[in-house]
DNA sequence: TGTACATCAGTGAACGCGCGTTCACTGATGTAC
DNA sequence: TGTACATCAGTGAACGCGCGTTCACTGATGTAC
């Protein structure tokens, strides 16, 4: 690492991550304005030539994170061609695979309490994530009978219902509730028997 | 509303209350002690003669809350008998209306942060609400065919994820979402698929 | 029934702290001539 | 190539605020005799 200029370059980026540090280590609430400046080796006044605030600075990051999530949804997604159950499940895995591989994003993200309308930019991010999820459902809604069909949009609900429920249940500390389960396993399964109820798996 | 005396008579018990209609309003971590004290028209601190701190009222409050929701969930199994598989869903579906009717104790006992493990009451009432649906999990499942009988723990599992996803992603407006269907009905069809995939409801 | 007194549940003023934010500033950089 | 200068990205000290908590206190209550 070379020496430290007064121009540090790369602060704004720096700072972001700094900040996801910190929310992993001590959640939305606990991380503070000035404790990034800190770690990020800057003074605290620094931080406002890059963000307008201390929110302004979580939604960068939740920004970021609903862009990774995305980018990471869609590449399982067509990853497994061609079979469009395979691809269907392994973007419902990677649902799991995101909030463990980005921590500090995925509680920016659903946990720090931000709305989405906050900006346009977050919540066309937060749409695009959707929407992978959107257009597998109806892709895989094709092979069910049609009087029997649940509206795409409703199972790709459910989908992500049920991942979201299982991550903040079992994998999240959140109610300081351990897994009897693994989380993989939990949600793989769960994702089954879900699909076998549309028809979409044999019976056995 | 007679003549506030020096003795409120029932203090404890004001300041849980009005720490949950705070909550309500500002979530866990908008309230404050002060507020609490100012709103139920006493000093700060008079809430030290009940609570050990801050964290302590939430945490009664949280208590509170898994009392309550352990008893509607009994009363919603007990309820519809002779049905299991009725009263299986009956029993989901009283999360649903728990968390509307209860909000603040909802947010309390899952976005509040505060771990299950800090007390042995909170840890006992957090286990006796989910034993509620273990036990029905178990009754239920005597129906499925041995062999291809997940364990029980995991389908209550499964329904606990799916509502509490359900709750978090349509219902709180944790991301600012608004849901294409009512929740309720996203639950019950969610529900309904899953259970059909488990054999427990006829193919149609 | 009346009095003395221990106990309890409040008061109100104050504290230390750390937060987010602002301000006038200064050092570094890039560009026009 | 050298100089002047506008612009940018930092500094560091300070601010006002409101929080959770503590303290010595006081008024009300209940009980023993």
């Amino acid at each position: 690492m070379q020496k430290r200029r007064y121009h540090h370059g790369n602060l704004r980026q720096t700072l972001v991550d700094t900040a996801l540090l910190l929310i992993e280590t001590k959640g939305p609430t606990g991380f503070t304005l000035s404790e990034v400046a800190k770690n990020a080796g800057v003074a605290p006044a620094a931080v406002y030539h890059h963000f307008e605030s201390r929110n302004d600075l979580i939604a960068e990051a939740a920004l970021q994170g609903f862009n990774i999530f995305a980018e990471r949804m869609e590449k399982a997604y067509n990853g497994r061609q061609p079979n469009a159950l395979h691809a269907f499940k392994a973007a419902g895995q990677s649902y799991l695979d995101f909030t463990r591989a980005h921590r500090g994003h995925y509680i920016a993200m659903f946990e720090s309490g931000l709305s989405l309308q906050r900006s346009p930019e977050l919540n066309h991010a937060a749409m695009d994530a959707q929407n992978v999820l959107h257009a597998a459902a109806v892709e895989l809604s094709k092979k069910i009978p049609l009087e029997k069909r649940p509206p795409p949009q409703m199972f790709a609900a459910h989908i992500w219902a049920l991942s979201h429920g299982v991550v903040e249940l079992f994998v999240r500390g959140t109610p300081g509730e351990c897994s009897p389960f693994p989380a993989e396993q939990l949600l793989e399964r769960g994702m089954g028997i879900y699909l076998r109820g549309l028809g979409l798996i044999a019976p056995d």
